[in-house]
DNA sequence: CTGTTAGCGCATTCAA
DNA sequence: TTGAATGCGCTAACAG
């Protein structure tokens, strides 16, 4: 193991001090420019590379933000780390990754490594099975900086970013009932999760707003997935006053409701409408292409990278940073465009 | 800031030195179980979190491991993060994220962060521009175990973790040959990456092998996209000599091929054969659904972890860990049955 | 503008 | 089995 070249070896190769090394390459502005060139050159040249674990103990900070997510496995999560990651790589903060598969007790632990890491700030997006959320509360009593992303609580106390659904469901209800559809279901999930809710409640106000009938029964919960599309829209259709359109709680859900439309052989978009929301890559290649809802995931991983930033900044003096909410972007194709052909 | 509990504050309770706390936390041996007792519930009670930093800055460990990939907005990095996190967890091993964007600098980037952050180890994922890799060997060089997995380079003696690319690729020709496909055409990518070139040897070998005729026009390069698929295909159907089945390169790829066939009105399976490569998610509930080879990305990332593991442990002794192929699996789906129905 | 001094919290050597 | 002493590499307060 070949020993690594520490600021005091740059110190001793130009007689000066360690002090004055780790201030140059720090970029202090006491610091004579003369001296920082000197002391970068020979930092190059002996090819030093800072001892963060060193740098971190002493000053207190990191630069690691932590990144709970529920799972890597799902796009929308891959998505929202690419926003996250790259912003913090230009601000020089390294990202590190937990998994909570969804379970309570994951995201526990995730936590306390988290404070074992001495992260700077936790970005999390909270378990579909978390009830207890006393880790969160613990970490902000910590003092460390959280916020949520997406799957938020808002009884914490701990600022959050997400899409804003209701008015995503809202516009897609709204974009079917303007092609011309006029008796629109929806299929959603667990009404445990706040997310589902609101959507739910965009849908409703679109139905109410422009005076379309809203019965109980055009509202199916599934789970969400390709089989919960397909069952829903069976039932759906089954009933003996059936829609003539679904919005679905998801792209995959959508797909779903898509493929039970095939096999009835009824036409999309002449006879039925279909709106998803995700935007999952695949929608536009299917046939016909999903209309949807865009999250702007990448766009969240920034503001939510963004956010952490000013908490970090501002931690302990009040700060204005309060929750944000991005706008969905209705992403209009073929299978809700009843009336005007692409 | 509330002050954080150390070590030190156990000991000042319990009336011992921090170095019996600390070997009593670390479940040291020589250690009575009696000490271990009192101090585990003198930690529970100040609330105690062990600082990782101090920890690693004294031992020379960090118990974390730098993952470079070239993006998270793949399902399929996404996929190999989920499968070494979750591994990488059980075992006490926290994960550092850096993406390349497929490009050599940010990886170089990527590679210095790891190596100030005094990562334990690194998996990396070359980047599509990366032409020069003595960022790779120097991290090597400076003594931290690396190992590449899916996107690697043979000749660093850096070891990796890949499927193979030249089975699944043979593979894949094979079965459309026994479904009666005669005249098998491929498109692939970039020749510069191993992955692909693998795929094209498969794909070659599996032709001759069953004394099938392999035309050199029938090979076509192309970006790896739908549009590629869908150009790809424009051109193999515009031939003199046209193929009645195309093994595509990836997934999305195959997705624009069956775009160009509908659009061609060319009747999939019955009249022309599609197979992908990936096992993406989408494939499953397309129409048809499509033939493609599974990757067992998860797979992968436990394996490499597995591998990392393993290369942290003997490191400096002499080491039987190589690199490692995992077998690809075949999906067969509609796309390809020319055959026999579902 | 630079040097001196001190210590972040822990794990490890050597002694007892 | 435990205590005492040391230092990992760096940064920050205070001097000068």
């Amino acid at each position: 193991m070949k020993k690594r070249v520490t600021i005091a070896d740059i110190a001793r190769e130009l007689n000066i001090t360690p002090a004055t090394v780790s201030r140059a390459l720090s970029n202090h502005p006491e610091i004579s420019a003369a001296t920082k060139k000197v002391v970068q050159e020979a930092a190059e040249k002996l090819d030093y590379n800072r001892n963060k674990i060193a740098s971190s103990l002493r000053s207190g900070r990191t630069n690691v933000i932590g990144v709970l997510i529920p799972t890597a496995e799902h796009i929308f999560f891959g998505s929202v780390i690419h926003g996250i990651s790259n912003i913090a790589s230009k601000n020089g903060y390294d990202i590190l990754i937990y998994q909570s598969n969804e379970s309570q007790q994951f995201e526990k632990k995730g936590i306390d490594a988290f404070i074992s890491a001495r992260v700077d700030g936790i970005l999390a997006s909270i378990a579909k099975d978390t009830t207890d959320f006393s880790h969160f509360t613990y970490a902000k009593a910590q003092n460390i900086p959280i916020a949520f992303f997406d799957r938020v609580n808002n009884n914490l106390g701990i600022p959050s970013i997400t899409i804003d659904d209701y008015r995503g469901a809202y516009l897609a209800t709204e974009s079917l009932i303007k092609e011309g559809y006029t008796r629109i279901a929806h299929i959603t999930g667990p009404q445990h999760i706040q997310t589902f809710k609101n959507r739910v409640r965009g849908y409703r106000d679109a139905l109410q707003d422009y005076q379309l009938p809203a019965l109980e029964e055009w509202v199916y919960e599934g789970n969400v997935s390709v089989e919960a599309g397909r069952e829903g829209a069976s039932v759906l259709l089954s009933l003996t006053n059936p829609p003539d359109a679904i919005v679905a709680v998801e792209d995959f859900t959508a797909l779903g409701v898509l493929k039970e439309l095939k096999q009835r052989n009824i036409p999309v978009p002449q006879q039925f409408g279909v709106f998803g929301f995700c935007n999952d890559m695949f929608g536009e290649h299917i046939t016909p292409s999903l209309s949807t809802i865009d999250q702007q995931t990448v766009l969240m991983g920034e503001e939510a990278f963004k956010m952490m930033h000013e908490l970090i900044q501002y931690n302990g003096a009040a700060t204005g940073v309060l929750s944000k909410v991005l706008q969905p972007i209705p992403v209009i194709r073929e299978s809700s465009r009843k009336t005007s052909k692409p």
